[in-house]
DNA sequence: GGGCCAACTAAGCGAAGGGTTATCGCGCTG
DNA sequence: CAGCGCGATAACCCTTCGCTTAGTTGGCCC
């Protein structure tokens, strides 16, 4: 497999056609063709088949279509952040978990670069074990979210953020809601409404769920806790909150804090980066901006807004091997 | 550029030494030396420049390590695509824009596979732009969103998915609540919140704002729209809002709908394929389940939640050249 | 300065990659 | 059935990749 191989693959796919793509290529027809069966013999798929109107995808072509167009697309990226590298502003690739990377970081992140200057800042959501790998291989500078549980070992310096106190919601009219002391044994018969964490067996929420026994069938997950509460709202069933963030739908009425015996749960939330010798100044500075007054206000803010000319959306992260 | 050279430069950079790549790769280490060597030419910068410590990153080095090592693990995935495929479910792949991709769609995709049988849908987040582009580059199969400016010229079929009405929407303390009728003057100087959907100007509401000639420093951007309309619930200004989503929120008093000569502005879904003979069989049985009141059940749910056993997070898609 | 350790460079070699022209196979179409 | 269009294949060539061994450079430490 090659990227000259890659990037036929996806130009005949747009294409339909070998022919088209050979004079598209500026080269022979042929060239095409042998690229093609190249590919094909290294994945051991056809990917491509002959019709009477075209070239058509088979079911592991349409798979490989879009890797390889990411591939392709890619390569080129690599050569632009290279040219664009020179003279251009430090890089701090920052990592979070879902609850804390789509509320108090995209804040605190903003205030950070419009104090350093001359910073880029990317952030990527992952799953606290797709973290401990990103920081050790060295693809994130900085991570936000629970304890990592072997971070020592690991090389990884840790050190507490915010502490947050996490509750259990559900609406007013949930048959929950006026009971005066909820046992356990009703929690883990309760509908559940989560956010990604709540699939992470390493994150706060996660890991309560596994310690109550919730059923997998009694899950549901949101892509954010705004987006669980406002189902918790409809009586669809209880959700887990972030205390501090959940203030304003309380006050207005539309969700009720359960009194249940374990809770509230005081947590912590914990920056990450590697440790000692290996971290990088950018990172030193952000943990130093991090104790200050002006970085905890921005986290306690209860909205997640951004201003326009600098947004783009969370990027999903996925790790491989 | 090759991915052996780019597989190369991941692993020195992950274990911060060419010896220490060479010996977990079993070659010799001028191997990797001149792999690396080829990779800084082919690219224009060192990449990685010795210390007294080990290895260390430059600047350009950074970014292209993320970009790198992400190709490398396509790499992987494209052989596991290939082997996965034989004998696995249809693919469907969907792209919506970002509001009815994070609240419609889900939903109704839950429904139709759970009807479907032996599909595997992915869904992605794309502007209206990419998504022409993903339909003609066959990255797709079908696209929710609104209507296509070109679709017609591009060789797209467009048709009505859904009737829903645009309202505008503020805390009921905000100085706009309570006005009987709000001039467009006073809707241009306020701040607004909207989610990715609002930087998007061939968006509904991307060329709402374009239309009032709102200026960029005022507006601010979510991740979605349930966290645009919390913080607007906080007085933190105006929230362009899908009414039909947006009935709870009215109801429990926390969101007011500001009354405004044009408001509310009705504008239509669409469904977007590649027409005619392209069209694949599996999209025509999804246009068929459309119309039927399951799915239209499973739209109108204002909730977007789906069972945790599903769940995958809804990925951002950036389009290419 | 003399080791020493690590990365880099040089020279050489087999195996792919990527290109060409010429030829074959196969499904349409007149 | 002949002709045509288009993709696959064959035979051949040159370049590059990826690997080896052998030698060079450069910083650190006693």
């Amino acid at each position: 497999m090659t990227l000259t191989q890659l990037k036929v693959f996806v130009l005949v796919a747009r294409l339909g056609s070998v022919r088209g793509a050979a004079t598209a290529l500026g080269v022979s027809e042929p060239a095409v063709s042998q690229a093609l069966t190249a590919l094909r013999q290294s994945l051991g798929d056809q990917l491509l088949s002959r019709t009477p109107t075209g070239m058509e995808l088979t079911g592991a072509g349409q798979r490989v279509l879009g890797i390889a167009s990411q591939m392709v697309h890619l390569a080129g990226e690599a050569e632009d952040a290279v040219r664009q590298s020179h003279g251009a502003p430090e890089l701090l690739r920052v990592v979070a978990t879902s609850t804390i990377g789509h509320t108090v970081i995209p804040a605190m992140l903003q205030a950070f670069t419009a104090r350093a200057g001359n910073v880029e800042v990317t952030l990527g959501i992952a799953s606290t074990d797709e973290i401990t790998a990103l920081l050790q291989e060295r693809l994130a500078d900085v991570a936000f979210g629970p304890m990592l549980p072997s971070a020592a070992a690991d090389g990884l310096t840790t050190t507490p953020l915010l502490r947050y106190r996490l509750v259990l919601a559900a609406s007013r009219g949930h048959h929950l809601a006026s009971a005066a002391a909820v046992r356990a044994s009703q929690l883990r018969d309760a509908v559940w409404l989560v956010d990604p964490e709540g699939r992470d067996p390493q994150a706060d929420v996660g890991r309560l769920l596994d310690r109550l026994g919730v059923d997998q069938d009694r899950i549901r997950v949101f892509p954010n806790q705004p987006a669980a509460w406002a189902a918790a709202a409809d009586g669809a069933g209880v959700a887990p909150a972030v205390e501090h963030l959940l203030q304003r739908d309380v006050a207005a009425g539309q969700l009720a804090v359960l009194s249940v015996a374990e809770f509230p749960i005081e947590r912590l939330w914990y920056v990450n980066s590697l440790g000692g010798e290996r971290r990088r100044a950018l990172v030193a500075k952000l943990h130093r901006f991090l104790s200050t007054p002006e970085a905890m206000h921005a986290m306690h803010r209860t909205d997640g807004g951004v201003p326009s000319s600098r947004f783009r959306p969370p990027v999903y992260v996925t790790i491989w091997s």
